[in-house]
DNA sequence: CCACTTTGTTAATGCGTATTACCAACGTGA
DNA sequence: TCACGTTGGTAATACGCATTAACAAAGTGG
């Protein structure tokens, strides 16, 4: 149309002003009125082709992005990770597609659409140490939601601080009287559950108080034991399991927290049915989510920082400590 | 890494079985090996450019996708999509990059990206006329989540059937009695407005009763025009302000449904605090994001079929419609 | 033993852009 | 006049894949 050559057209579309690559100003307008005229917009797809990325940020969990009969545990992460990818102008690529085997879904496989993204978000309680090593052998750029252990190297990860906020509770108990106090859950598998332990061990034994470990399991064992040993605060892992073993101690007319202090050690990951106001801290779910991409981008445009970062949790104070019971 | 060709690899990697290109099934094998070894994936950007097509699936709204302080109205919906999109096959592009103009999004601007996908699905609850149509003019593939008028030709969608599930609550509170009763909220502009007053309109005229219909506004105006107008039904295009309005209400000592009757069309679109159960009914959210990739693909596979769904809305007894007060 | 088919693989090409190297034409100073 | 910038622009190429025509090797029938 207006005879000159898609090179051209190119550099007045970019409206680069090199040095190296002139145009004059009257050719240049000639350029526009055509593109004005016909409505022309670059084909994107090319466009990335040529430039070697696509600001498309994947998002990897093993359960479905959207999980659909539960509290919404990863919907805070999502937020701020949404909120921060459209501040750096990336769209969000989630990998629905992966298949599921024996009841998750993989990151390798067949097929793994992975590289699709210029970087990957991994959201999950747990990661397999496999897949993450592999991840960092190939230099495939991601970062993982929650800290994790080094997988044949550091892993970038964006994670709150348990042991900080857990040991805070655990002083906060000491302060309230209490000299016997019970960590409930897994306390080991993944790393959210052994921080959580290690920070509930390391203050008990800095106290010089009383810390017992017992799994969850049936709510009248459980609670059996717990009474046997003389607890009278009782920390846990889960907050659901922790409305339940709470709705026991109601049931035995013992009262929260009267007779018996509850902490939980976070928010729930699943739904959770209970009237008490636990007394324990939030994970800055938002602003992990966030900083995460933040840690991402920098990994993939090679700028340096921190690729390990941990978050402080927010203290909530509720209504489920109190002075221990003589 | 096998010595093969890229045509071999790019045949292999396709699962092409024509007669035209064969394959041994030894070097398919070898191929095969390297790729789950090296995690190989093909290029989607270079995949689309040069095939037109790459089992993304677009999903735009005008705000943002996971909404930071509010009650997941588009959860459910992402349920759906999300499921859907699994089963196909397809991942996910959330269009977060898209930038705010005048307070939202737009779908076209300079850089536009809509075209990384291969279709893309519209949810909000209006969308542009305009870019409804120019959509429709380039031919671009897409699906609205919730009814389209026409705009420059018919838009693909799925939505609720508002004007039916209305005309049912309408009929339900003739059955008890009512003869005054209101529609409270905009009734105009979003489709999904205008769909559930006219679905009351119609019923109330069919009934031959008595049907006002008033704007939202103050609680205590609304209220007083209500009231004079001896209304003894309220239907609330938007949940939330029934909670407020029935609040108000219950300010004025008026019991609910005792006094006066509450129907809420449709589920919470903005967070509502009340203690009451509305009647009414709820929108088959997550029902409709399925369809909707149902028909996205149908769409730019080209196979014909329903471009325009209706799905009907499930009835919320509730406790807040009672018979009439003499 | 030759023409002819079948099998397996690849070189070449196109997709639409960004980038780079290079090239005319046109001064400019000595 | 000659060597040397400067200006304005373009041809060529890369990007990573899918597709197609072509081709070598092996088999087959007469």
């Amino acid at each position: 149309m207006t005879g000159v050559s898609q090179t051209t057209v190119s550099i007045v579309l970019n409206e680069r002003d090199d040095a190296a690559v002139r145009i004059a100003p009257e050719t240049r307008e000639r350029v526009l009125a055509a593109i004005r005229r016909t409505g022309y917009v670059a084909d994107p797809i090319a466009r990335r082709l040529a430039e070697q990325r696509n600001r498309f940020l994947g998002v990897f969990t093993y359960e479905p992005v959207f999980p659909a009969g539960l509290g919404d545990f990863y919907h805070p992460f999502l937020v701020g990770i949404e909120e921060c990818a459209e501040s750096i102008g990336c769209d969000l690529l989630l990998f629905t597609s992966a298949p599921v085997v024996d009841g998750r879904r993989r990151i390798f496989h067949s097929g793994n659409r992975l590289r699709l993204a210029d970087g990957c978000i991994l959201l999950g309680r747990w990661l397999d140490p496999e897949e993450l090593a592999r991840l960092l052998a190939e230099g495939q750029p991601f970062v993982s939601v929650g800290r994790r252990d080094d997988a044949g190297g550091p892993v970038p990860y964006v994670g709150a601080d348990y042991p900080a906020a857990t040991a805070a509770q655990v002083r906060r108990a000491v302060e309230l009287g209490h000299t016997r106090i019970a960590y409930v859950g897994e306390g080991s598998g993944a790393e959210s559950h052994t921080d959580r332990l290690r920070g509930f061990t390391e203050a008990v034994d800095r106290a010089g108080i009383t810390g017992v470990h017992i799994r969850f399991g049936e709510p009248v064992d459980v609670m059996d034991s717990l009474l046997d040993q003389g607890v009278t605060a009782i920390f846990m892992e889960e907050f659901a399991d922790g409305a339940i073993l709470a709705a026991e101690a109601q049931r035995r007319l013992l009262g929260v927290p009267q007779d018996l202090s509850f902490v939980a050690l976070g928010d729930p990951t699943r739904p959770a049915g209970t009237d008490l106001e636990f007394t324990g801290f939030r994970i800055p779910r938002r602003e992990m989510g966030w900083q995460a991409v933040e840690v991402l981008s920098a990994i993939i445009d090679g700028t340096g920082g921190t690729m390990q970062r941990l978050l402080p949790c927010q203290p909530v104070a509720g209504t489920t400590l109190a002075v221990a019971r003589a």
